[in-house]
RNA sequence: UGGGCCGUAGCCAAGUGGUUAAGGCACCGGGUUUUGAUCCCGGCAUGCGUAGGUUCGAAUCCUACCGGCCCAGCCA
């Protein structure tokens, strides 16, 4: 039930067929399993529906599922942590299935609330009053922020610490029953003022916020903490391992301390991992979030942003993600993933999946004098050069082509392998031409078109077929080809860490070419029936993804998922001095 | 100056006292190629934050120091 497409891989395989967990969380858990502590795990992937999924979610999700799958008898349950309904809403919520289910995980029939267990969560805080283990407290929120003290110096107790248990029964009843306003009294737990751990200095367990949640509608004016609620929601699951990231290490000892006070049917255990950092971007929802909110992107579902969602419409196939969050690992340090591994990922299972076509995205025209007037042909070209069950689609030919200016220079470099005044290229899957004349604008002295003559005998499959030559470009025919829309997506920031320096805002590091539109490309006819979601290779240039069509011109858009490797684009920059070009 | 956690190559990451410190990404060579793609082959830490110590033997154990991250929301 909690599958993946393809076998999530529990263990590495050590050289002498020797098998052990991946990391140290699957470690302990092969452990808990090996001494009887637990026949099964149970693990729980729980988000705030108060933003979409990122990839660093996505991190978690292969985690919780993954561990799951691994363990016969053994499930992980989507749970909703929404216990503030100010920022929550039932559209995350949504965004978040799709997300997780096109991730390829199922939880079946196991989607929980942390809402629907607020009765369960009440009575349990008024047990802990009941046991003098937390009382109401009537500070104002700057009072209790003075009186919590600062990282060196202790804590004071409140002074409505020692509050009798009957009083803060009789204020938490009220409370309950709306009868103050938002932040007249909180529950806290009684623990210890002088903690050096700050989470213990008496933490807020209930506080009044009189709106609509959108779960329970106004069924409650008071709604739990994260600290109080999320322990006892795993324990009430019954939750084996409780997987997090880093910044809840300090709150492991109250997660235990709830735990260890109430009447619970299991008690998990809370293990940390660190959170993805991934280069050229940033991560968090508060940040993402900024980025929408003020417009620097079109949504949570821009191709640019590392959401599941902008990654879907960016042409990021779930196989490639997660084989990213394998490959990544799950350890305790602290580490910044290079962007160019996730674009590996991407590439290598493009690669294998995807059928090549042929676009020009920056047309110049070549004119094939010796080709017969007004003649076309019909050339069959194989989908995948690997593939062959892939099969083949036909490329129409004719004497009046466009290829890509870049693959054009009047005087280049010793190593560029393409066209350029008296030199050959083979045309893919068609002819070798040779370029004769280059036609340029008398005004501007740019170059508008190309006089070539093709040589019939190096036809693909043809008796010449063989004959080599130093390069290969991609073409279309001029009067087949069909107009679209291109996006050039580029990494979102200019710095590998926007967010390191604090004294400026991470938006003042947008990459101001994140994204190029080529509002008139020219693809192969064949590419007439892609359809929204389809994805292929323009040969030579990269992976593309189509998009819903441009609303205005009605053409269809292809988004770049990612560029093919590029050895003479290095190259070139290698060169201090940049070749001219055609 | 309190508490918690983390330091193995440019980036990840195995390794849990005993052969020459896995593997991936990146990078650098070379081969194949009608995508400068893919694929294939080779190279890439006398070194494991630093300094001492224990031991026949230390990335693994001990001590001290250095560096980084997190915590003072009625957020999660």
């Amino acid at each position: 039930m909690n599958q993946p497409g393809s076998e999530p891989r529990a263990e590495s395989t050590a050289p002498d067929g020797d098998t052990r967990p991946a990391d140290f969380i699957r470690a302990l858990i092969a452990q808990d399993l090996s001494t009887g502590k637990h026949s099964h795990v149970v693990t729980r992937f729980p988000p705030e529906p108060n933003g979409y999924l990122h990839i660093g979610h996505a991190k978690s999700i292969c985690l919780n599922f993954g561990v799951a799958a691994e363990h016969p008898g053994s499930y992980c349950t989507l749970r909703f942590d929404d216990t503030n309904p100010a920022k929550e809403s039932a559209e995350y919520m949504e965004a978040i299935k799709r997300d997780v289910h096109w991730l390829g995980f199922d939880w079946g029939s196991r989607l929980r609330h942390a809402s629907d267990y607020f009765q369960h969560l009440h009575d349990w805080a008024v047990d802990l009053i009941r046991s003098d283990k937390a009382y109401v407290d009537s500070l104002s929120g700057d009072e209790i922020r003075a009186y919590r003290g600062t990282l060196t110096e202790p804590g004071r107790p409140s002074p409505y610490r020692d509050r009798p248990v009957e009083e803060s029964l009789d204020l938490f009843t009220r409370m309950g029953r709306g009868e103050f306003d938002d932040g007249a009294h909180v529950l806290r737990a009684k623990i210890d003022m002088a903690s050096p751990n700050l989470n213990m200095r008496d933490p807020i367990i209930y506080r009044i916020r009189k709106l609509t949640h959108h779960m329970t509608g106004d069924a409650w004016c008071i709604y739990p903490m994260y600290d109080f609620s999320h322990c006892l929601s795993d324990a009430i699951e019954c939750v084996t391992h409780s997987l997090c990231t880093l910044e809840f290490e300090d709150h492991r000892p109250l997660y235990d301390w709830f735990l260890a006070q109430l009447d619970v049917p299991a008690h998990p255990r809370q293990i940390e991992f660190a959170r993805l950092n991934l280069t050229y971007t940033v991560m968090s929802k508060r940040r993402l979030n900024e980025l929408v909110a003020e417009g620097h992107v079109t949504g949570w579902d821009d191709p640019r942003m590392p959401t599941v969602s902008g990654m879907r419409r960016r042409g990021y196939r779930p196989e490639a993600i997660r084989d990213f969050c394998e490959r990544i690992g799950i350890t305790k340090k602290d580490a910044v993933i290079d962007m160019g591994l996730l674009e590996t990922c991407v590439r290598e299972d493009l690669d294998a999946v995807t059928r090549r076509v042929l676009a020009v995205l920056n047309p110049l025209k070549v004119i094939i004098d010796n080709y017969p007037e007004g003649h076309s042909e019909e050339i069959d070209a194989p989908y995948h050069p690997q593939k062959p069950e892939m099969g083949s689609r036909k490329l129409a030919f004719s004497g009046q082509l466009f290829i890509d200016r870049d693959d054009f220079m009047e005087d280049p470099p010793r190593k560029f392998f393409r066209l350029a005044p008296g030199r050959e290229v083979r045309l893919r899957y068609g002819y070798i031409i040779r370029c004769n004349e280059v036609l340029k604008d008398p005004a501007s002295g740019d170059v508008i078109a190309l006089r070539c003559s093709y040589d019939p005998e190096t036809r693909s499959g043809g008796a010449q077929s063989g004959r080599k030559v130093k390069g290969t470009i991609h073409w279309v025919s001029a009067a087949h080809a069909q107009p679209v829309q291109v996006r050039l997506y580029d990494r979102l920031f200019s710095v590998p860490d926007p967010g390191a320096d604090k004294s400026q805002s991470f938006k003042d590091l947008l990459n101001p070419d994140s994204m190029r539109v080529v509002s008139q490309a020219w693809v192969e006819s064949s590419l007439s029936k892609a359809r929204p979601g389809d994805r292929y290779q323009f040969e030579r240039q990269g992976y593309f993804c189509v998009d819903q069509p441009d609303p205005e011109t009605g053409r269809t858009v292809f988004n770049r998922t990612v560029t093919l490797r590029d050895s003479w684009a290095r190259l070139e920059k290698q060169g201090s001095q940049s070749p001219r070009r055609g």
